[in-house]
DNA sequence: AAGTCGGGGTA
DNA sequence: TACCCAGACTT
């Protein structure tokens, strides 16, 4: 009798162990001819990009009850969606969703493209969401490789070469293992095998489905791999953030950031700009207006992409009819503060001031 | 090819 | 602390 394949051992483990994310239906559950519904499928893969299932679970049925269509999803106001959005980070992915979500439901009649190069053309559709939609939603064979599969893959053909230069052995490694049939399956299975078992640390190589035929199967080297540039220390930044506070209603002072760039269109309280050179002893020059500012004993530490941010938090306390109105600022009273687009860093900037 | 974009989980 | 990332876009 011929050994199994590696697909049909993977796929095995899969339909035994695996959990199932919320929102894929599993193939038993599946009625003849059904199909996944490609718009959540879509939805789901870019809150994924860069983020755990745990973090997106909520959002993901959050948005599903906002917007249950892509027609739904293109109507909605872009303001409405990056409020939905805040705390989830990337909110660059927030302004492709609503670009991707009107083109489809403008240029394509609402349904999702099947191919991937198509998929490709979208905002915020790249290489692996454009084979990851295509398979999972269109049962077509993709070669879909994510962080996971990269670390899979280099593991289990013992790949020493660099990333980003391995990329393409790969993507090719991928495309000759994913099965002719369910192909979506296998591309879930190996991203599954990479978070639970073959883990960046201290892989459960005993567990492993594939640890016979894998090249570096409870070696050393499996933890190493795959290897990547040394990456650069991130530098620290240093700025002042104002937090006005209306005694009588408990309301804040916020605003709109600028809509490119970090945390673009997203909300925030008025502050400085940030720097590695900002001078502390002067950050009151950059108050957005002259008022009895009281420094805050806590800092807000914050950590982004690629730097560090130390803020220093300043409060006050004043009428809201004092203040001349501004076009861009507006009073949140408690109530609506949890609805508003603000980011974490922003949250905790106000946490620091009215705790 | 390198830099820009958050946030949470681990050790 | 200091790592680890379930990528895509811009320059």
């Amino acid at each position: 009798m011929a050994s199994a394949s590696p697909a049909r051992l993977l796929l095995d483990w899969y339909d035994r162990h695996a959990r199932r994310l919320p929102w894929r239906v599993a193939p038993e559950d599946r009625k003849l001819g059904e199909i996944p519904d490609p718009y959540r499928i879509w939805l789901s893969e870019i809150m994924l990009q860069q983020t755990t299932v745990a973090a997106v679970k909520d959002y993901f049925e959050k948005f599903c009850r906002l917007w249950p269509t892509v027609e739904d999803l293109a109507a909605a106001p872009e303001e409405d969606v990056m409020k939905a959005w805040a705390g989830l980070g990337y909110y660059s992915r927030a302004r492709n969703l609503k670009k991707c979500a009107e083109t489809v439901a403008s240029d394509h009649a609402g349904r999702f493209p099947e191919d991937e190069k198509t998929l490709q053309t979208l905002p915020g559709i790249g290489p692996y969401s454009a084979a990851a939609i295509a398979t999972i939603a269109f049962d077509r064979h993709a070669a879909v490789v994510d962080g996971n599969v990269e670390r899979v893959l280099t593991r289990l053909f013992r790949i020493e070469t660099p990333l980003p230069d391995a990329k393409p052995q790969i993507k090719a490694q991928m495309g000759e293992l994913t099965p002719e049939k369910r192909p979506g399956d296998f591309a879930q299975a190996v991203m599954d095998l990479g978070a639970t078992i073959c883990t960046p640390k201290r892989p459960a190589c005993a567990l492993c489905p594939w640890r016979d035929i894998c090249a570096v199967q409870s070696s050393e080297l499996a933890e190493t791999l795959p290897r990547k540039a040394p990456k650069k220390q991130k530098p620290t930044r240093f700025g002042a953030a104002f937090v006005a506070v209306d005694p009588a209603t408990g309301a804040v002072l916020l605003r709109r950031r600028p809509p490119k760039g970090l945390l673009g269109g997203m909300t925030e309280v008025p502050g400085s700009d940030w720097s590695e050179d900002f001078d502390t002893e002067a950050a009151l020059e950059h108050a957005p207006f002259p008022a009895d500012w009281r420094k805050r004993m806590n800092e807000v530490k914050h950590t982004f992409t690629h730097f560090h941010l130390r803020l220093a938090v300043y409060r006050a306390d004043l009428a809201a009819e004092s203040l001349n109105a501004s076009a861009r600022d507006w009073w949140s009273t408690p109530d609506m503060l949890s609805e508003e687009a603000l980011p974490t860093v922003m949250r905790k900037a106000l946490t620091a001031a009215l705790d």
